[in-house]
DNA sequence: TCCACATGTGAACACTGTAAACACTGCCAT
DNA sequence: ATGGCAGTGTTTACAGTGTTCACATGTGGA
C-alpha cells in the first residue's frame, strides 16, 4: 500500500520485503496459484525481472510467502496458548492440545488462501523449525503441537508408549478436517457448526490418545 | 499407447476417451499440474484445439481425470470390501471401516499423482455420488465410508447420536494422514511403517466412535 | 573522486490456455 | 449417386506466464 504510487528513485530501497508483502496479499486473495511473479512485481511498481535480484525463482518467492503464512498461524496459536488459565498440569495439557487444533482450523477458515499456501510448498514441514515459520514464542505450529503432546505424557494423560508419532495422528485429523472445510464438502457448513465439529474432531483425537 | 504413431485418417475416431487416457497418464506422472492441455493432445497426436471438441476447457478435462481417479480409488476399496470374510455384523462393520481407511491410504501411497488429482477439483466430493466416480459396486469412496459407518450403528458399535457427520471425522483423519505421507513430513517414512501408522490412525478413529 | 557492485530495466524466448476461421470427412436425405 | 450438412480436426493468432541476457542506473567505499 505504501508503493502504489510510482516511486521517485530508481532504486526501490526495500524491494525484497515489499515483494514478499505483495505476494502474501496475493496468496490471501487467491491461494498459491494466485501468487504470480509478474503480478507481484506489478503491484510493487517494478519490472518483472527485478524480483530475480531477491528471489531465485517464482518458487522461492512462493516458499517465502508460505513461510510467512506458517508464521502467522504460529502466532495465532501462540495467542491461544497465552490465554490458557492456570490449572493442573493435566488441564493445561488438554487446553494446549485444544488450542492447537482450534487455532489451526480457525486459521484455515479465516484465511483459506494463506492456509492453502502455507501447506502448498511440500518441504515446508520437513525443515519445519526454521525461525521464518515461527510465531513470537519462536515455535512453529508443529513444534507447538509437540509441546502439547509432551505435556500429555508428562501429566500422565497419555501413556509414554503412545507418544511416538502421536503428533502425526493429531495433525492428520485436524489438517484433513480443515481441508474439508475450505475445499471439500464441508465448504458450505456455517461457521458455528464448523467450530462445533472441530471440537468433536479434537475429542476424537483425545479419545485415541487416552483410551485403553 | 495405441496412438503413438501418426494416425492415417483425418478423424481420430475415439479422441475423447484417448484424451482422457492421456490426461490420466499425465496425472499419474505428475499430479494435477501436469495435466496440461497441449501436452495431452500432443501425446495423442492431435492439434491442441481438437480437445475443445470434447472438453469445454482444461478444467473440464481435469475434472474428468479427477473423476476417473476417484473411480479407481473406489474400485480399490471395493476389492477390499469383497475380501472381507463372513462374521458377526460387528466384525464385518469394523473390517469395512478398516478397509476404507487402509485402501484410501494405500492408494495415496501407490498413486500419489492420481490421489492428488482426485481431490484437487474442489467440488469433487460435493456431487460425489456421480457414477463416473464409482467403482464396480456403483459407490463412490465417500459412499463406501457411509456404508461402513451405517454398519457401525446397525451393529451397535456406535451410538446413533454420534452418527451425524461421523464420515467427516473419519475422512479427515485418513485424508490428512495420506497427505502427510505423500507431501508432508512423513514423505520419507518407509512403506511398512506408513502402513503401521495407518492402522493407528484407524484405531484412533474407532476409539473416537466407541469411547464414552 | 571514481569505480565496483548491487539493483532495476528492456527485449526476447518458450511455453501455456483459448478463440476464430478454415478444412476435411462421413453420413443421411434426396 | 449425389448433394450438403453436421461433426471433427487444423491453422493462425493473441494474451499471459516464467525466465534469461544484455544493458542502465544508482550508491557506498577506496
Amino acid at each position: 500500500m505504501s508503493e502504489t504510487r510510482a516511486r521517485q528513485t530508481y532504486h526501490h530501497g526495500d524491494l525484497g520485503p515489499a515483494l514478499l508483502a505483495a505476494g502474501i496479499e496475493l496468496a490471501r486473495e487467491g491461494g498459491p496459484d494466485a501468487v504470480v511473479l509478474r503480478e507481484t512485481t506489478r503491484r510493487v511498481g517494478v519490472s518483472p525481472n527485478a524480483a530475480y535480484r531477491h528471489f531465485a525463482d517464482r518458487d522461492a518467492l512462493l516458499a517465502a510467502v508460505s513461510d510467512a503464512a506458517l508464521a502467522t498461524l504460529a502466532t495465532a496459536i501462540d495467542a491461544l496458548f497465552d490465554a490458557i488459565p492456570q490449572g493442573t498440569r493435566e488441564s493445561v495439557a488438554r487446553a494446549q492440545l485444544r488450542a492447537v487444533g482450534t487455532g489451526y482450523v480457525a486459521f484455515a477458515l479465516d484465511e483459506p488462501g494463506l492456509f492453502r499456501t502455507a501447506f502448498f510448498v511440500s518441504d515446508n514441514l520437513e525443515r519445519s523449525s526454521a525461525a521464518s515459520k515461527s510465531g513470537p514464542s519462536g515455535r512453529s505450529p508443529l513444534e507447538l503441537l509437540t509441546v502439547a503432546l509432551d505435556a500429555y505424557v508428562a501429566s500422565g494423560i497419555m501413556p509414554a508408549d503412545r507418544r511416538p508419532k502421536a503428533e502425526f495422528l493429531a495433525w492428520s485429523s485436524v489438517h484433513g478436517f480443515a481441508l474439508l472445510c475450505i475445499d471439500g464438502p464441508l465448504r458450505t457448513l456455517p461457521r458455528d457448526q464448523a467450530d462445533a465439529v472441530t471440537q468433536r474432531v479434537i475429542d476424537m483425537v483425545e479419545a485415541g490418545f487416552t483410551a485403553p
